[in-house]
DNA sequence: GACCAGGCACATC
DNA sequence: GATGTGCATGGT
């Protein structure tokens, strides 16, 4: 008999009600990057209209963002909330980028998961999740991304306490799972969708699809 | 007007 | 290691 994981149970049934969501919500690896900074505990809508700015002024690259003066960004970004912070994160995250992959992710790309991975939570406005979503959406990293949405959902179903760290969340992903780039991909997206309108703070599970869709 | 949103760094105990 | 706080806009 084998035991099915309950992770690809919620995989399943999310997937089956959602269909494949193609993330992350970028055209590049650099507006992926930039992205994932931007959305820090900030709705994906406000981090559009900043995007929108970025590319209004043509600065959605590495060398022309390098170039803008901070405060000039921050006004850039305005949008997407705590401005002036993500201004500044954004110029160490750029800082990282010129001088150690010549302003390329691609060029990132061909570095290690396990030795890019502890360089990017170095760089100041970087921490796990947004490390994990530029490793996996930008570099194409098979590394599971956990957020507040993958944590209400898993602890609501009983299958990890709320208040666990980061990398016990993730440990659980990576121990249950195949390292599957396209299933890391998909399933935190589906995990975002549910959250977003299910398991909120006051979740709505009446007709969440996790109680209530076959599998 | 209150609540919420795809975190993180930093201070303090 | 755990807990508290500042950061800020825009939608519901």
């Amino acid at each position: 008999m084998k035991s099915v994981s309950g992770l690809l149970k919620i995989y399943e049934r999310l997937f089956s009600f959602y269909g494949p969501q193609n993330w992350w919500p970028g055209d590049t690896p650099f507006e992926i990057a930039v992205g994932a900074i931007l959305t820090q505990n900030t709705n994906w809508g406000n981090v559009e209209k900043a995007i929108n700015n970025l590319k209004k002024e043509r600065v959605l690259n590495a060398k022309a963002l390098y170039a803008l003066p901070v405060n000039k960004l921050a006004s850039l970004i305005k949008p997407s909330g705590y401005f002036n912070i993500k201004a500044k994160r954004l110029r160490s995250f750029l800082d990282f980028l010129v001088n150690n992959c010549n302003g390329s992710l691609k060029r990132m790309a061909k570095e290690d998961l396990s030795s890019l991975r502890p360089k990017l939570l170095a760089v100041n406005g970087i921490g796990p999740e947004t490390a994990d979503s530029i490793l996996l959406y930008a570099l194409g990293k098979p590394v599971f991304v956990v957020d507040a949405y993958t944590k209400r959902v898993l602890s609501r179903h009983g299958l990890m306490d709320y208040k666990a760290s980061y990398e016990d969340y993730q440990r659980l992903f990576h121990r249950e799972l195949d390292e599957n780039l396209q299933l890391f991909n998909e399933f935190h997206a589906l995990f975002v969708m549910v959250g977003k309108d299910y398991c909120k703070p006051k979740p709505l599970c009446e007709r969440c699809p996790l109680l209530h869709t076959p599998l």
